[in-house]
DNA sequence: CTGTTAGCGCCTTCAG
DNA sequence: CTGAAGGCGCTAACAG
């Protein structure tokens, strides 16, 4: 029996049972492209993924087939029989959250040099779905993944390891073990960093409005500050370490009870602009100008630190800079290269501007 | 010869060959499953696949076998045999945009709920960019693609549809053809409540400071506050339109210029709140109150419109709502259900807050 | 309700 | 430098 050919060139094939395609006839595949090109469905292969050792006129033939024939490969069937797929399972809290879409546009750029893209999951922070992403995207779906502030314990991110899919988290809830690569933003430092600005402007109560307790950047921006005050001899008394929960409303709220204290801070420390401005919000309603009667401190350096006015004194992260690093690990894992640092810190930068200034008398 | 089974029952196999499997050997296939199930594979595709026609019995033996050796369904392999990924091409202008992110937002729960999960590309607007993502992520890798804010051509969209990938898009700059579904916004619309207001306030000079002009929401806004100055019988003098960039500096700029004329307008009406948040920081520092002395509008209701002090009077568009339909519409498309309204069009509304009133005497 | 079997389209040794 | 051929793991007829 003849073989039903799609391309309607009369060459007889062996075969014992007839071929009857279902593919759709316009999409042509590589044993069509090496046969009008009068070549191997193996060189064909070659020429696609660019391997050296095909001569330069059977290249370019079989190039000018493909295109011809506007050939398209069929990326299921390549990951298949290679085992890779160019794609990267991306976790990520939130997507329309401007501080995690920063860190996911730096990854975008970095991946498109190794030409893969990124299969996107919203956690919204639920362990549930987190896992449910875990086991779906990861096994077989994608080359590996890049977790953005998950929520699983170090025994799940071990387990998932044993795995065999290579995986880099940012900002991790809690200390990974050595063999998980972890890209941070120093959130200590900046905090730090914040404290010793308001210290030198001669502030001596600073109360701050902290973010939600879960998240390591409100853990670690507390550490940095209460650290940099005890240092520098300041009390840290418990009225003036108010929880926020890193939106606007709450920053308010925090302010007004930082404000009500008989003996109320000179500066407010927000974990994050946006509750900056809240705090900022309420200092304007109660008659207080800023940073004349209360300096006011922010942290992430995103739209609202300048759409506020005044602008806000707050500390810059390399946000952009963490996805790309997460995706060059992450391809170095991938490529089984030597990772040299596993545990990277990317360090922030005190943004002064108008909401800070020296204690009123 | 024995095949070389990966599971050490010691079950016989007739084989011509040697099986060397070269997979993770942790990872184990639906064969393994159905071989230890005492089923075949066909039964372990149907279970894993909620078909109906398994007896309760056997699937339930199927499951327990399949979580006990942790089975994961190879989803490259799944896409190969069945033509289906489960994935969804993105393209979107930016990553980093509030704006855009609510769409994506509103789209990734809806892609949810199809259990399917989406590749993201940035096409920072850029033609090549887009191309090279219509012709990598879609052929083969997605089950379909929705598109933000293209700038293709007409004749590339419809090149794009006969190759068979259903896709929708979202904000088109040209009408494209009705076989393409297309989701918008009512710009025009949104731009006549805003102008609308802002006549009904008293003010008979409005400026305005557009978008890129290559963009459609730039035109079709332009559209709706021309219409409506006219048909209230009011004048658009060129010197009352000038061209911003949805940068909140352009909208400084732009509020530079249209207070300087001869004849200054009495309200702002800025195509985005960047740039309304832009035009607020110029009269501010022309020593000028609003809305006292100048209204100002803006365009989004995003973050920017209740950061800013006064709170922009603006539009709230239904982003994430259009995300969500956009997927529903394109599901239809790839379930080949009859899709009846191709050319969507979601309205908007408008909110009132402080930075508009009538005009000061 | 269940098993058999033929591919899906490509990659990749292994021979030449 | 090129060709032949065996899977990759799964799905979907088709036949019981």
């Amino acid at each position: 029996m003849k073989a039903v050919s799609v391309m309607d060139s009369g060459q007889s094939q062996q075969s014992t049972r007839t071929v009857q395609r279902r593919g759709d006839p316009r999409k042509p595949t590589i044993r069509q492209i090496a046969h009008e090109a009068g070549v191997s469905v193996a060189t064909v292969s070659r020429v696609l993924n660019g391997h050296p050792d095909v001569s330069e006129l059977t290249r370019e033939t079989v190039l000018k087939t493909a295109r011809q024939n506007a050939y398209v490969r069929n990326s299921s069937a390549a990951a298949l029989a290679s085992g890779r797929t160019g794609l990267i399972g991306l976790a990520v809290p939130f997507l329309n959250a401007e501080y995690f879409m920063q860190m996911v546009a730096g990854a975008a750029t970095a991946l498109e040099e190794h030409d893969a893209r990124f299969v996107v999951s919203a956690t919204e922070h639920e362990h549930a779905r987190e896992v449910s992403l875990l086991h779906r995207i990861m096994h077989g779906a994608t080359d590996g993944a890049i977790l953005i502030e998950p929520s699983e314990s170090p025994g799940e991110l071990a387990s998932l390891r044993n795995w065999g899919v290579p995986f880099v988290v940012i900002d991790p809830a809690q200390p990974t073990g050595d063999d998980i690569p972890t890209v941070s933003a120093a959130h200590w430092s900046g905090a730090r960093a914040i404290t010793q600005h308001l210290i030198e402007l001669g502030h001596r109560r600073i109360g701050v409005v902290t973010g939600r307790p879960e998240w390591v950047a409100s853990v670690d921006r507390l550490g940095g500050y209460r650290a940099t005050m005890l240092e520098a001899g300041l009390a840290v008394p418990p009225e003036l370490v108010v929880e926020g929960n890193f939106e606007m409303d709450s920053g308010e709220h925090g302010a007004r009870q930082l404000l009500a204290l008989e003996c109320p801070p000179t500066a407010i420390f927000a974990f994050n602009d946006n509750m900056a401005v809240g705090v900022l919000s309420a200092t304007r309603s109660l008659g207080l100008v800023v940073p004349r009667d209360l300096s006011i401190a922010g942290y992430d350096d995103g739209l609202a630190a300048i759409i506020s006015a005044p602008q806000l004194t707050t500390v810059k992260q390399p946000l952009r800079e963490m996805g790309r690093v997460s995706v060059d690990i992450l391809y170095r894992l991938i490529e089984k290269q030597p990772v040299e640092a596993t545990r990277i810190e990317l360090s922030t930068k005190l943004v002064v501007r108008d909401s800070t200034g020296p204690p009123g008398q």
